[in-house]
DNA sequence: CCCACGTTTCGGCGCCGCCCGAAGCATTCC
DNA sequence: GGAATGCTTCGGGCGGCGCCGAAACGTGGG
């Protein structure tokens, strides 16, 4: 019965994770991006002094690095491997019964998200169903071979495939709001990277959703077949000032 | 701001794994085995009241299933994706700096142990360099591609592998103990479900330690390579009586 | 049938941790 | 230098949750 220590961290970090506040921060960094500590506290809806308690114990389990600059503090999320903490939550909450209270996923998170570094969302699970259709890839449980085919398409889109030609396999995840697979490891953030560079798609800033611009939405029809209207609702209708760039 | 739902609920499923007494509970019932409540009631060291409880809370948030037999009713985890989140947390606590304490893993765990339905620990991590080392898989950031030799050397060693001619990836995962990759997925499954078929390992009845037996230390000698020597340490010193069948 | 046993429900206690306002540092801007 | 800004530290209040013993429930055994 002796298997204490490793019992007692592993409920550490569930219990700092386990806190409304301390999720919501969290999950506001969960695309990988910085964030200041006044921010996270919006984010939150604590006051300052609250945020910096809360955030000083996400610094001590490991969940968050921090770096100073001038006068502000950028947290951002301490390692990939908390990220995939955050989406096997995603995972289980979500399939979680819970008695009566329904399950709303935001319609803005749910078409088209990133996921650290990755596509995410209908968005993400279209990408995949595409690559797919096309025998561009294999997929199976928990991940996913390019084919011979799928090194060309990829090289088409832009993406650099040196590395892929020797270690042809990627992860796959499990996406929490389709419950369908997604292209995930080198080839999702790839992929991911590829679409931002073209300007196909724009993150939001106060969320991890997604938005398409018009040349995404004609790029996307063109190379992956998508039907325009099929995401019309992520079509960018906010001014340009309010994305990132 | 609008993401309130899956922030709560994440928040809810960590919160309820957070809680020392559950968390001992969970990590009880890790391999997938089903426990009744007064077994994890001491598990978690509290009494059979609190244990009920504890459980109670865990069902509604769907990280366990509860079956009834008799006048026991038997537990055990809801899902694979919760053991996945299990090791999620287990590899970012083990990583968390959590400034003095140091942070000693039970050397029975460390040595060897079962991760829902595969191998781990340093048994785990040395099949995993074994088969990588024979040029039987190629093993990358999540995932292990399976060679043409290594199919043949699954084949040999009695794995079914007609699925895997046509997927011939698995996944990995990485081994909190050993911060190193193991072999998850379909492949990992198949030789842990393997080696029990032989009889080369057990295990225990109290924890996910895993014990070789006399016929594994040679099995896994002429097989995989291994020194006898390097895993003494977990040869079953224990009356059969104590182990699982 | 009654008792033994495993489990759950109930009531009440005690502590931990979340919260905020105010004060204390640090940095930048004027 | 002084004021404004961003963040952290301190002190105290309050709610919630985990804990247990005792009692209720349900099942199986004699």
């Amino acid at each position: 019965m002796a298997p204490l220590s490793e019992q007692v961290r592993l409920a550490e970090v569930a219990a700092v994770v386990g806190e409304p506040a301390r999720a919501a921060m969290l999950l506001a960094l969960g695309d990988g991006s910085a964030l200041p500590a006044g921010e996270l506290a919006a984010c939150a809806e604590v006051s300052a002094a609250t945020a910096s308690e809360h955030l000083l114990k996400m610094l001590d389990a490991g969940l968050v690095r921090v770096e100073r600059q001038g006068r502000h503090r950028y947290y951002r999320l301490a390692s990939a491997e908390v990220a995939e903490l955050l989406e096997s939550l995603m995972v289980v909450a979500h399939r979680s019964p819970e008695p009566r209270r329904q399950v709303r996923v935001p319609p803005q998170l749910r078409t088209a998200r990133s996921c650290y570094k990755h596509l995410a969302g209908r968005l993400g699970v279209a990408v995949c169903d595409a690559l797919s259709g096309r025998r561009c890839i294999e997929v199976e449980e928990g991940l996913a071979v390019v084919t011979a085919g799928g090194l060309r398409f990829l090289e088409d889109f832009g993406v650099d495939v040196t590395r892929l030609r020797s270690h042809p396999a990627t992860r796959t995840c499990i996406d929490w709001s389709e419950r369908r697979p997604h292209l995930g490891g080198a080839v999702g953030v790839a992929i991911h990277r590829r679409c931002l560079e073209l300007r196909w798609i724009r993150p939001h800033l106060d969320s991890r959703a997604i938005s398409l611009t018009p040349a995404g939405v004609r790029g996307f029809h063109a190379v992956f077949g998508f039907d325009p209207a099929r995401f019309a609702a992520a079509v960018e209708r906010l001014p340009a000032s309010l994305s990132r760039a």
